[in-house]
DNA sequence: ACTTAAAAGACAAAGATAGTCAAAGTCAGG
DNA sequence: CCTGACTTTGACTATCTTTGTCTTTTAAGT
């Protein structure tokens, strides 16, 4: 049941691996490589390779263009940025969807252990807030900002 | 006597064995299996595989879309009568000062650490729910559940 | 400078799943 | 028979993926 968009995820995922975090991909050649509408990179850029994940890209239009997705490093130097994840990327609502991408990139560097990630998973699971219909994302904006500042103390 | 919901929950039942404690369904396909409305599914689910009996599920819409069931063994578990926490100690309602002493036991008992018993609380908490007014008692019982489930398995 | 071709971006339509909710049907107990 | 709980169905909604068309940007040649 691989799905396309999940193998061309796994396909950047290896490349920027082998390299260190950064990678260039030309839109047109992956496409083709994937027998896929060029459009179709962009969708698993957008939805796999976003901030909440811990990616950023650029890229440039015209001859000699290019894609590039850079991993960040969370850990390098600074440590987390939980200011920036606080008030920017949660803010006063957030999605089930991108609160489990912020939630990842926490296990993936490490910062909590794989039970905690999925206790705090189902502590903002659209599941676990049952009948409740209404501002479920401000609801899960508060919760993981509550439990972010525990993480940190 | 028979009864489709009932022949549904046992297929699934079996399937759950077969595959050890987890298995992937697609809601369409085994509605085409049994000849049934798809939301049939979503019924035999929601009064079936409820977290009281132990099992708590994950879905993705979409292409590739499926739903996962996951059997959790409320019984056999670290001493704790898990079956009773839920059903009795919990139910649909509960104060934070009674989810407190739940999870205050869990750490006491050594289920979880003190990292882990600090984020349940910051999750379940009041001051977590922010300005929801109503229903707080069961939106908590509801996430203490599901957190529940994921420490069991 | 101007033009053109080679990129990448934006967005909308169509396709593929699953979720919600309420109306209609069934059945057992009073 | 009547009533109420449980079940079945279907219409409508929400979300995720794939594809295509049109727009914008940039480099290179004239």
């Amino acid at each position: 049941m691989a799905g396309l968009s999940n193998l061309i995820e796994e396909f950047i995922k290896n490349l920027i691996d082998e390299m260190n975090g950064v990678v260039e991909i030309q839109r047109n050649e992956l496409a083709s490589y994937f027998d896929c509408a060029p459009s179709q990179i962009n969708y698993v850029l957008s939805t796999r390779f976003t901030p909440y994940k811990g990616y950023y890209i650029e890229s440039k239009r015209g001859g000699g263009g290019y894609i590039k997705i850079v991993k960040v490093d969370l850990n390098e130097s600074n440590g987390f940025d939980f200011e920036h994840i606080i008030n920017d990327l949660i803010g006063d609502s957030i999605t089930e969807a991108k609160a489990i991408d912020i939630i990842e990139t926490f296990f993936e560097e490490g910062l909590i252990s794989k039970k905690e990630a999925n206790t705090i998973k189902a502590a903002i699971s659209d599941r676990a807030f049952g009948t409740l219909i209404e501002d479920r994302n401000r609801l899960r904006a508060n919760i993981l900002k509550n439990i972010i500042l525990i993480l940190v103390e």
